[in-house]
DNA sequence: ATAAATTTGTAGCAATGGCTACACTCTGTA
DNA sequence: TACAGAGTGTAGCCATTGCTACAAATTTAT
């Protein structure tokens, strides 16, 4: 059931786990920075309300994907802490690769953060390959006019 | 207040017009190929029930992209013909880049239909650079777009 | 230690987009 | 003309993600 042949039904299933792997990314992120993730820290990077980071989490927690005790700081699980290894990968070469067509580093950041959750292994594999190759694999002549 | 600097709150304001943008195009495409639009229609390409669809449209109504009556044909205003083409245009340069960059059909389709909606103006005029130089003419003034 | 400020939690509301069940309208064919 | 089947509308449910307002806890400053 998972592979159904219909463009919007898999946008839909993109954008449900679009949530889990922005904040899990989120939250890693911010450890790194500044060693704890607190609520405060989320709402300010998502620009949402507090309200709706705590619910988010709350929802996440039971996915077992975050660690959470009231009051306390937010903290990923191992599954969680997946989760966010991957999509760092993954927003890392959405951003180089925009970049490289000659997208500006704002824009890049910006249109990233949405395409992301809909490029395919796929799609992913095809940037990765022509931030390798330079965008000359495509052509033998391209491979030429490189240095 | 429009140009908030934060990824993720421009990332909502994309999802925002996305059902719009899909239902116009598509009720576009199918008055292309079959004359006329209904409801059933609508509920076969976007496989969802048809209560979601006439929920739906009648949003879309209510904001002018739409033309309904009670069990009549969908049809477009001209805003919504607007939309559509727009919508089109920019569905089209994204599959071609896609594929261009080495992507397969079928999967350029897919992610194109989430990814589209993120894509800003300066990222598709990117894709249509590249898709014009066919990948190659790096050699100047993309040069200048590389440090 | 107390008071103030900040942070987090909870209650309750709205909008959006899924759904099933059931009622109604329209249409083509008997 | 009648009626069966297809299409559409409506009621009402759920989940998600926004919000404000208020309450409780925690931290910081006096
Ligand atoms: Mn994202
Ligand atoms: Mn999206
Ligand atoms: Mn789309
Ligand atoms: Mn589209």
């Amino acid at each position: 059931m998972p592979n159904r042949p219909n463009p919007f039904a898999k946008t839909r299933r993109d954008h449900a786990d679009e949530t889990a792997e922005d904040y899990v990314e989120a939250i890693a992120d911010i450890e790194m920075a500044s060693g704890s993730c607190r609520v405060k820290d989320l709402s300010e990077r998502m620009q949402v309300s507090h309200v709706t980071v705590t619910r988010i989490l709350s929802r996440l927690s039971d996915a077992g994907l975050v660690a959470r005790e009231p009051y306390g700081p937010v903290g990923l699980t191992p599954r969680g802490l997946e989760m966010a290894a991957a999509s760092r990968t993954r927003h890392e070469t959405v951003v180089a690769f925009l970049e490289r067509i000659g997208v500006s580093n704002a824009t890049a950041e910006h249109d990233a953060e949405g395409m992301e959750h809909h490029a395919s292994k796929e799609t992913l594999e095809a940037m990765r390959r022509y931030l390798r190759h330079d965008g000359s694999a495509m052509t033998e002549e391209d491979a030429g006019n490189r240095q």
